[in-house]
DNA sequence: TCATTTTCTGACCGCATGGCCAAAATTTAG
DNA sequence: CTAAATTTTGGCCATGCGGTCAGAAAATGA
């Protein structure tokens, strides 16, 4: 265990430790999937993991470590499978409507993970008690539907708007329309979808 | 203090229990919107007040007692509002705009409940864990937007579109307007209210 | 004034949490 | 097989929480 590779000394992880954290994180998922962020305790994730409470603190620096790398392991799921669905394209409204498809896609399989990462970002707070995910953690996606309006834009296929609110409108539209299929599980989430690329067409095109 | 008026005798309150509640209530909100839903004890609650942790206790039942009274003591002022600014409006274009205008014109005026209100909203959970105030809290403001739709769609000013999700999205793109608003207090509140309003317009006319 | 009622205080309780650690168990290396 | 390193256990700790309470203080009413 210890030429394995030649990656840097201090931060080196065998392989069981690393299937450990794996499955650490998956317990946390599930458990703050099934009964929200403020129930999630160490204690619960460690049963509902079948191991004891110790391990956690052995493997992870602290809940908030831990918390970290659960959304650090789920965030950028979304990014792949929605850039794969918009490879290709290249109208402004397409990509529009790709993404929003994209999106929704990929929430239907990822229910749980998703559920867990958006308790996580409006529960989990740094030291300072400011949300340590907020607004800030969409700023990425901001940037990247902004690119797209830009494109719309510039080509005269979209209308003169402020890009940052319509990012914002839309990015919160998508989280929204999870937010309500995750509480009304029977909700068609891609009618849903439709709805929106066809409501947000309409709002950027000239 | 005790023939004031034949009112129901286990409920009467005098006017110092009033002046108390209000005073817990707006200290309260004002632990709530500074440092979050999580820090907010009981303690820190009646510190900020200059008052005895008892004190609280002696005048609610509990926590959620506390909580609940807040969200009662602030929700119903923005229906009041935007009511107002929509009266003599008939057309479904101008509801639109107005309501939109006037649910901005009223977070100007009370940021700190507001935030209060959307902490307690997205943290407050019953005894089951479920949110108490979730998507459940929005069915009121879903069912009044659905009306404007409905008169709109009705006299061929609007186009044929699924009504719940239409709300769902306009009320998501003005809860997301307040949180980017207190997030960036030098974000332009008005000027995100116009866009919003010229974004809806758009998705919603024939 | 003085007895009664209302309100307030500060200490205390039980509980759950995150973190800690010595010792046990297990795995690995020689 | 044996010794060393890694991993796990289960109990312990300090902290902060919501809630309770006896007694002090203040307001009230005659």
């Amino acid at each position: 265990m210890r030429s394995e590779n030649e990656s840097d000394v201090q931060k080196r992880r065998s392989f069981i430790e690393e299937a450990r954290r794996a499955q650490i994180v998956a317990s946390a998922v599930e458990v703050i999937a099934e009964g929200g962020f403020a129930q999630a305790s160490l204690a619960r994730i460690a049963q509902h993991a079948g191991i004891s409470k110790g391990v956690i603190s052995y493997h992870f620096a602290g809940k908030d470590d831990l918390m970290v790398e659960v959304v650090e392991r789920t965030y950028g799921l979304i990014a792949e499978t929605v850039g794969a669905k918009m490879q290709g394209l290249s109208s402004a409204g397409e990509l529009l409507r790709a993404y929003i498809l994209g999106v929704a896609g990929h929430m239907r399989g990822h229910r749980t993970q998703l559920a867990a990462l958006a308790e996580i970002f409006t529960n989990l707070r740094g030291a300072d008690g400011r949300p340590r995910y907020g607004i800030k953690a969409n700023e990425e996606i901001y940037r990247a539907l902004e690119q797209i309006y830009s494109l719309g834009q510039e080509s005269g296929e979209f209308r003169h708007f402020d890009r940052r609110v319509m990012a914002i409108t839309q990015s919160s539209a998508i989280d929204n329309m999870f937010a309500y299929w995750v509480a009304y599980p029977d909700h068609d989430l891609d009618a849903h979808a439709r709805e929106l690329a066809d409501i947000f067409e309409r709002a950027c095109r000239s």
